[in-house]
DNA sequence: TTGTATGCGTTATCAA
DNA sequence: TTGATAACGCATACAA
């Protein structure tokens, strides 16, 4: 080919892959071979070719790569989540274990409600590219997504409440077990009248965190009358609907445990409307510990789940499914939460 | 679920633009005028070019696309931001404008404690050939960074609270005349001694907000005491150390003014702590309307300024640039906060 | 162990 | 107004 057309290359251009082949004095396949790592190279050729990427700066281009192997190295994170601090916690667990790799982290929040939903993600996913998807709570309880991801051979990671999946595709917090915990510890308090503030039906965290509950109660030979359990929808409007009818029973419970802060925080707010000391006359707990379990007062009882860990979990779990097929010994698919003990839980001044 | 959906969606069988330049008849070259909806074309051919995209559901490739053009589709958004609800509005402000378009959004928060924070900003914009970023306060104040998108050719626009660029790089709100009518507000209310959490200095932000209550004050001709100034770093501990030197004054201030809700719910703390009434012995005002301001109780006063409407003209701004070099007639630079009445303040029942 | 030729899906050049 | 052909930067088969 001849050289007639192209202009003088500017120094300030980004250099390609044809500028290291011919400065390496080898062929632009050799410098594919170093970037990708391949076994089969002479070491001498490999640092030979590596010293002209150091010193030219040279990076390969990542719209070229993606053409070229019919995918992106785009990490999508599809969520639903009202929960702003849950979805950064989880964003930036995912750009930790991105950071220094050739990946970038795509988000798309989607309309549960929404009748193309399901249009919506096949499309995100097949004009990108994906390499990957981290799919987050609730709508990752959605087992026709990850079908979705398999049809169209996109890696994914669910996370939630519980195992939904198998290990390589899913990271789960043990939500049971931890309730279970934070209402011993009510138990223990004293407290017999424990009041539930549930969360959606359908929800597999909602049931994950009730059967928690009543497990522990039942544990403890405590009866738990149906009208001590409230229905909520995750959201503060649904927590004080909620509260309010189980403030309204009689005799009302001494503590009350809600199935996210959200709803632990109506629970606060209608007990201090209607001028109810927390915790003299009624302890809180919440679960997610999100900014607003601390920042009320009392500070509220919660649980913690690691959602930073988490996410780096997951998206290791998806760009090193290159190499290793299955992942023991790899990425932890279960974690632990916490319960964080503040000063919404006192021993109850009531006793019935 | 979505068997309804036309087969030719099939992962398999995904058509390219030779695939429809060969049923149309045409070049590929023609397909491509009618994609990027070039002026000159026969309008028949166009038609039916378009006909066969719409029957096979074609869809360009992205990847293909931006090697070619040397650009991606993809719109950046930067933040250190640590208001979560205020990212998250921001994205969906973005996305709202980004939908039905070509265009992704891709998230990179950075730390600007960091040294190579400006490296990681360039390598963020030059390996994905950014197609154009937002930036989100406060690193929307760093004039760096737009100097860097200038120099990589990269479209940008600023979030902030004054105009720090011109209207084709700016949305901004008008923090100083909504903080000046909020501090009108508690005067009206019968308050004199009004204290103030300010932001961290070297923010726009802050001394937006700042210069607003000092005018309004000076304005009513209310003298402002050095002492009655605290400093705050937006943060909610740096909020209780700023109310505890605040109500350390004697005589204490009947109302506050905080520069945002994370210490607006700090001095709201505090006062619980100290068993001081709100909003009877003392007044609260926030800035941000983030949720934690009305899950408090009492719920806070506080400004709220149209985010998702920022982050969509932002985006709009972005995207736009292609045909109209200039912004007139087209998406607004400036957006009104309005002050949020809620039940933290209330006329002073101390006088001094 | 290394190189050559070709493909990925699109846009740009320039001639028809 | 349209089309043949060459980029764009990298990866893969297949040779050497």
């Amino acid at each position: 080919m001849s050289k007639a057309v192209p202009a003088e290359k500017r120094a300030s251009a980004k250099p390609t892959i044809n500028d290291i082949a011919r400065l390496a004095g080898v062929s632009k396949k050799t410098v594919s071979r170093v970037i990708n790592q391949s076994p089969l190279l002479n070491e001498d050729t490999r640092e030979k070719v590596k010293a002209v990427i150091r010193d030219t700066g040279y990076v390969p281009n990542p719209q070229a790569r993606a053409l070229a192997l019919g995918r992106n190295f785009l990490i999508g994170i599809i969520h639903d989540n009202p929960n702003a601090q849950m979805i950064l916690n989880m964003q930036q667990g995912i750009l930790e274990a991105l950071r220094d790799t050739e990946f970038e982290m795509v988000v798309r929040p989607v309309d549960r409600g929404s009748a193309t939903m399901m249009d919506d993600i096949r499309s995100f996913i097949m004009r990108q590219r994906l390499y990957g998807v981290v799919i987050m709570p609730p709508i990752s309880e959605n087992d026709e997504i990850a079908r979705l991801c398999r049809e169209l051979g996109c890696r994914y990671v669910r996370m939630g409440s519980a195992r939904l999946d198998d290990d390589a595709h899913m990271v789960a917090s043990n939500d049971r077990d931890v309730v279970a915990e934070a209402t011993r510890y009510l138990i223990a308090q004293g407290h017999r009248r424990i009041g539930l503030v549930a969360g959606p039906h359908g929800f597999r965290s909602a049931r994950e965190r009730r059967e928690g509950f009543e497990s522990a109660l039942a544990e403890a030979g405590i009866r738990l009358p149906r009208n001590l359990i409230a229905d909520g929808q995750y959201t503060f409007e649904s927590g004080i609907t909620a509260t309010e009818s189980l403030l309204d029973q009689s005799p009302p419970p001494t503590a009350i445990f809600a199935s996210n802060d959200e709803m632990a925080a109506a629970v606060l707010y209608t007990a201090r409307e209607r001028g109810i000391a927390v915790p003299e006359e009624l302890s809180i707990v919440g679960f997610d510990d999100t900014p607003i379990a601390s920042r009320v007062w009392p500070p509220l009882t919660t649980v913690r789940w690691p959602i930073v860990a988490m996410g780096r979990s997951a998206a290791l779990k998806l760009i090193r499914g290159l190499d290793s097929g299955d992942d023991e010994g790899g990425e932890p698919s279960t974690f632990l939460s916490t319960l964080v003990r503040r000063g919404s839980v006192a021993p109850p001044t009531r006793t019935d």
